[in-house]
This record gives structure tokens, sequence and C-alpha cells, in this order.
DNA sequence: TATGTTTGTTTGGCATGCCTAACAATTTGC
DNA sequence: GCAAATTGTTAGGCATGCCAAACAAACATA
């Protein structure tokens, strides 16, 4: 056994994602109901879990039930972590609605290494406690990016707005 | 021929992008060129530029130079645009290294639908021109990540520059 | 418990996309 | 113009990952 890579493909990595999913819900993921959430065929998944079991992150034996082992389970919320994530920025930040931003951070996931996930994570932090941003200034975006008319007096009273906030959250 | 399809592999996207390049810097692209900047081998290359000609983005003979059709320059002016505004979010937004929102954005541009690209580029313009923000928000972004310790009288003068500013901007 | 339905596996085939290595065309330099 | 170097193509192989369809096991229930 040389086996037992570390680096997986997207597709096993979605494979992983859905088998931990799925354990989440019904405690054990069966074929038919990955194949369900991939759009695949059940003899596609059977060959995708020989891999992901020659590379230890799966216990699976023919027929039986399929869970995650821990080195599996690891990986599979790393996965599951920068989906998340991903998805958040596109939907809270970006405000793209939540299927677009689903499908679309189905894909980044596996296109972002650790430190832009990290930073990003970071940066949608930031947005929320920096005093010069925060929520309502995510709100004033979908007007910049629907209306592409930023009136001067609308942004003297954001400004307003923003500063008598901050100054109300001063310690006494 | 009833080919011609226009949905492109991640790969074929990869090959027209870089054609395009080349074609901006050398006026014509090479297979030998082509395969250094992809890092495989050039009888790789060759298997490419046929399914690329096959669907009418480059034009191809054996041995002779490669050029973009028009419908081909379209689609890599496209991807390339996907590229350049994924990078400038990376590096000018989240702050990350040049080398590394080189490769984040290399793998990213694959991944994100057109409304997301569009969206996030609104989302920079909208970063740039709010009075909120602006290129000093992005510089306190790095204190944020790198100290963790946003202290109350940095905010302060932070949101008192960041008004001035603003009132100063007014027109007469 | 026997039988039909559901679930899982196997096999063979196909497409993509890479490699190696042999071969062919082209370009370069003398 | 011709040999040598460079560049491009072809052919055969391999890995991934999908499908279709035949087959096997497990389950459900009458």
């Amino acid at each position: 056994m040389i086996h037992s890579n570390t680096s997986l493909s997207e597709n096993l990595e979605d494979y992983l994602e859905t088998i931990f999913h799925l354990e989440k819900v019904n405690k054990v993921a069966r074929v038919k109901d990955i194949a369900d959430k991939l759009g695949v065929l059940r003899g596609s998944v059977t060959g995708a879990l020989k891999s992901l079991a020659e590379k230890e992150l799966i216990n699976y034996e023919p027929y039986s039930f399929i869970t995650l082992t821990r080195k599996g389970t690891t990986i599979a919320r790393e996965i599951s972590r920068r989906h998340a994530i991903i998805k958040s920025f596109l939907k809270d930040v970006l405000q793209l609605d939540g299927e677009r931003a689903e499908t679309n951070a189905c894909r980044m996931e596996h296109a972002m290494d650790k430190a832009a996930i990290d930073r990003l994570v970071q940066f949608i932090d930031y947005i929320h406690t920096c005093p010069r941003t925060g929520a309502d200034w995510i709100t004033a975006f979908v007007d910049y990016y629907s209306k592409k008319t930023p009136a001067r007096e609308k942004c003297d009273q954001c400004m307003d707005a923003c500063m008598t906030r901050h100054l109300e959250s001063q310690p006494t």
C-alpha cells in the first residue's frame, strides 16, 4: 500500500462533502443519496467510494453504509467551511440571490487556497466590525448597483448616520 | 460537422487565454510558447489546438502560426477580464501578495459566472466610490488582520479623517 | 417465506487530457 | 544550400470520471 494520497480531485472533494452532509442529516450516507445529490448514476458513485476508501477517508465495505473516517471528517469539514464562507460572501456581501450564491460557491470552493479563504473571512469580519462599514453600508451597496446614481445628499445623510452611530457607541 | 460547441472546459479556457496573451505580446502564438506557459509538453498542445479549431475559436493549420478568430477573441477577452478582476480583488482589496493572487485568480476565473463577476466589479467600484470606504479603509484592513486589536482612539481618528475628507469634497 | 422492488456493483465503452517517444517539418548558422 | 537545432505532429498509453446496462444483494411485505 503505497497509496492513501492526500491531494483530492475536485470531484472527490464533492463526494466527500456530500457524504459529510448526508452523515449529518441521516447518520449515514447511502450510494443512492450521494448519486442523487451529485446528479450522477449509482455506478459512478461506487467507483468514487473505492477511491475515497483507498485514501482512507471513508469506511466502506460493499453493500454497507458509508461513514467518514476521522481523517475524512477533518477534510470534509474544511471543504464545507470554505463553501459556507464563500456563499456567505456572495450572498450577504455581494447580495447575489441564494441559488446563484450556492452554485458559484460550489465551484469556487475548489479554486481558493487556505490563505485566500482565511483572508476572506477576515475581510467579512472587518466589514461587520469597522464602524465605517457594517450592515447599512452593504444595504447602500444595493442602492449603488441598482440605481447607479449616488446622490450627494444621500451620501451626506449616510455619513452622518454612520458618524452618529459611532459616537453613540462611545464608552462613557 | 455538427460540432463547434460553445461551452469550453477549464483546460480549453486556459489554452484560449494563453493564446490571447501571446497574440498581444508576439502578434502570434506558437506551440512551444503555449506549452511553456501552461507547463505541458508540445504534444499536448497540438491536441488542444485541434479542439479549439474545431470549435472555430482559433485559426489553425498544421505547422502554421496560431491566431484567434473573432469568436475566439471575444471569449478570450472575457476570460482575461475575469482573471484581471478577480486578481484585483484578491490583491488590492484582500491584500494577498501578487503571486498568491495570481494563482488563485487562475483557478477562480473558471468558477465564477457572469453575474458573480459583474457584481464583484460593482463591489470593487463601490469600495472606491463610497465616501465611507476608499483606499484608507483598505489600508486600515491590513491593520485589522495583522494586529487584531482595533483600538478605540484609532477608530475615532479614522472616522474623523473619513468625515473630514467627505466634507472637503463638498461642492461649493 | 417467496416475490417484487429498491439499492448497490460490475463491466465495457467513451471523452478529456496528460505523457513519452518516435518522427516530420521548419528554421538557423555556417 | 545543407547539416544541426528547434519546433511541431503523431501514435500509443495511462488516469480520471462519466454513462448504460446487466447482474447481485438487500429489503419490504403480502
